[in-house]
RNA sequence: GCCCUGAUAGCUCAGGUGGAUAGAGCGUCUGCCUCCUAAGCGGAAGGCCGCAGGUUCAACUCCUGCUCAGGGCACCA
């Protein structure tokens, strides 16, 4: 529609005898209130200083050359010098029709031109199980998802699995610990292991799997490991000597059978929890499936593009080249290379597979790390833009006036799933992506549990169901009514039902912007105003009215606003019920 | 010190790549169920869009400076 009236006004743009180089771009826009029409051009006031005319006068002049077109009702000028187009009535009631025929269609476009792009997100360690704070990456990410599909973008998504770290050691440290304990052996625990409830169930499986084959004694902890003071004066330190003491007591094979124990039965958890929850990933990518050959290319790539030296023993990546503030490590003095490396790998592997784009979804405590990750795109591929990181700022938890706080190590965090059955998958899908992801998020898990209007996620659903329910009660009176059969849409002349053709109209330019933002809170807000708009109307004039006409036309109206909150929905990864 | 993100109604937040009179919800006050789901609707009150400049026909929106709030600045992962 717009290229449409663009078209027109070019063409009406002739009779003017323009320089070229006088000549703006012409945009057209949805107007924001409907007294000025339902699109807006502005050319006749980008034209006043290079014409030195009235912007009136432009218009009025613009306006007397369009030629007629069935689908525009009328022009109007309006001050300052906008153009205000109506459209005919008869453009929104075949858009009705259309609603109807594409179904799950409408609102989908190809603009993504089956571009291949990767999502990477959620990605949390897998020391402990998802919590509320990784629920917002799961649930932004997912529905980013389906929103660059509904675009026509060719989209996967990755779970990056950090199963190679030290935080990996520290778990299996923790759940031989808690094994050893359960089995008599009395040995302290220090304060910074992982003191959740899972590590002693997974040590409890341990038992059972493998009963005493994983035993010790208490007398081969030696005084300095455990004493009070020890743990306090170095906590990092004493970690990382008990977890070589686990290492050559286990032997390399038993301390392979804790560890895999801990990071499967944690990976199953976290897989299980996203898929209730409706979040699924094409790609698991293992950390420790980036092996040495291919962190190995990906760092001669760079030592070949000169953007690697050498000092202090040390293998330095020349991130200031590429606008960071200074430049980083790669390879440790002892000849480890640093997250930084097996990252840089990782994003080499990535680009290897061939997509268009990739996506980077992480927690805003991780910004800092943008600079040099973009670095490394950017000497590994030459361009700047291939790589589009998305930053998620903390959810906040709240329980009234309670703030609850989270913390995997010390095990009093709220996890995902406790959310998930709280409050229901749809209320926390919902909640979570309903603010923009940069902006602090306040959940409030008893708003989130009313069912009231109060709550946004029933009251766009209640529409839903209403909508439902009454086309349930046409079947017993009507039972071979359809929709195909009405023609006549010209009774539809209330003001609500002008102004909620105008609000479905736009839906398809909502999802639009909001892929091109990477914003679905966009669409959460769009369908609270269409709901609100359908109550509305639900409450002043009936559907089912004996006449047969109003009602036929009103019918098709408010299904295709059920239509249209279905496919909304659908993105949000939110359910839309026919029956609440 | 440097960097990022915010600052809009009492509260929580929307406000495409500048447009016409800045919008919702909650809360407050107050009406509506012999009628398709009251999990709903209507009405009222509530604003110097953090402050000061600048660009523009036009600034909540863009630029600069400042104030305040949160976060980040490792040969950790």
């Amino acid at each position: 529609m717009k290229q449409q009236l663009i078209n027109l006004i070019t063409q009406s743009l002739q009779s003017l005898a323009l320089d070229q180089n006088d000549l703006p771009k012409i945009s057209i826009e949805r107007t924001r209130s409907k007294e000025h029409g339902d699109f807006a051009c502005n050319i006749a006031l980008m034209l006043a200083k290079p014409l030195k005319k009235n912007p009136l006068e432009i218009a009025e002049i613009i306006k007397n050359h369009i030629p007629a077109n069935d689908a525009i009702e009328r022009i109007d000028i309006a001050p300052p010098g906008f153009i205000n187009f109506y459209l005919a009535k008869s453009s929104y009631h075949q858009l009705l029709k259309t609603i109807l025929m594409q179904q799950t269609q409408f609102g989908t476009s190809t603009v993504g031109n089956n571009k291949k792009v990767l999502i990477e997100f959620v990605s949390a360690n897998p020391t402990g199980p998802l919590h509320v704070g990784h629920g917002r990456g799961a649930a932004y990410g997912a529905s980013l998802a389906n929103l660059l599909k509904t675009v026509g973008f060719n989209v996967e998504t990755e779970y990056y699995v950090n199963d190679a770290g030290r935080q990996m050691d520290i778990l299996a440290l923790s759940i031989w610990l808690r094994y050893l304990q359960s089995n008599h052996c009395l040995v302290p625990f220090p304060n910074n292991a992982y003191q959740g409830d899972y590590v002693r169930d997974i040590a409890h499986e341990l038992s059972e799997k493998h009963g005493k084959q994983l035993m010790t004694t208490p007398d081969i902890f030696p005084e300095e490991l455990t004493s009070e003071a020890a743990t306090q004066n170095d906590p990092e330190g004493t970690m990382d000597q008990l977890i070589a003491l686990a290492k050559s007591t286990l032997g390399a094979e038993n301390y392979q059978v804790v560890f895999n124990a801990g990071l499967s039965n944690i990976l199953d958890d976290i897989r299980q929890d996203l898929t209730e929850f409706g979040v699924d990933f094409t790609h698991w990518f293992s950390e420790r499936s980036l092996t040495n050959t291919k962190l190995e290319t990906a760092i001669a790539a760079l030592k070949k593009a000169d953007y690697l030296y050498q000092k202090e023993g040390a293998w330095w990546f020349r991130a200031t080249d590429f606008g960071d503030t200074k430049n980083r490590v790669v390879i440790r003095e002892n000849g480890q290379p640093t997250y930084f490396a097996s990252d840089i790998a990782y994003h080499f592997d990535k680009l290897s597979r061939g997509y268009d784009q990739l996506v980077n979804i992480w927690g805003a405590d991780h910004h800092g790390y943008i600079p040099r990750i973009q670095a490394a795109l950017q000497a590994l591929t030459g361009s700047s833009d291939k790589l589009n990181v998305r930053l998620v700022q903390f959810a906040i938890l709240y329980r009234g006036n309670e703030r609850l706080s989270m913390s995997t190590r010390s095990g009093s965090f709220v996890t995902l799933r406790q959310l998930r059955e709280e409050v229901s998958n749809d209320a926390a899908r919902f909640f979570y992506v309903m603010r923009k992801p940069d902006q602090h998020l306040d959940f409030d898990l008893e708003l989130a549990k009313k069912h009231t209007k109060d709550n946004p996620v029933y009251y766009i659903q209640y529409a839903h169901a209403r909508i439902a329910s009454v086309v349930r009660n046409l079947a017993t009176t009507a039972p071979n009514w359809h929709w195909e059969q009405i023609n006549d849409l010209n009774v539809l002349s209330e003001e609500e039902e002008n102004s909620l053709m105008r609000l479905i109209a736009k839906y398809p330019e909502h999802i639009e912007s909001a892929a091109n933002q990477c914003d679905p809170h966009i669409i959460a807000h769009y369908l609270q105003e269409l709901s609100a708009q359908f109550h509305a109307y639900y409450n002043t004039h009936k559907v089912l009215v004996e006449d047969q006409k109003i009602r036929d036309a009103r019918l098709l109206l408010i299904m295709a606003i059920q239509q249209v909150i279905a496919n909304g929905l659908a993105i949000l990864g939110v359910s839309a019920p026919e029956v609440m």
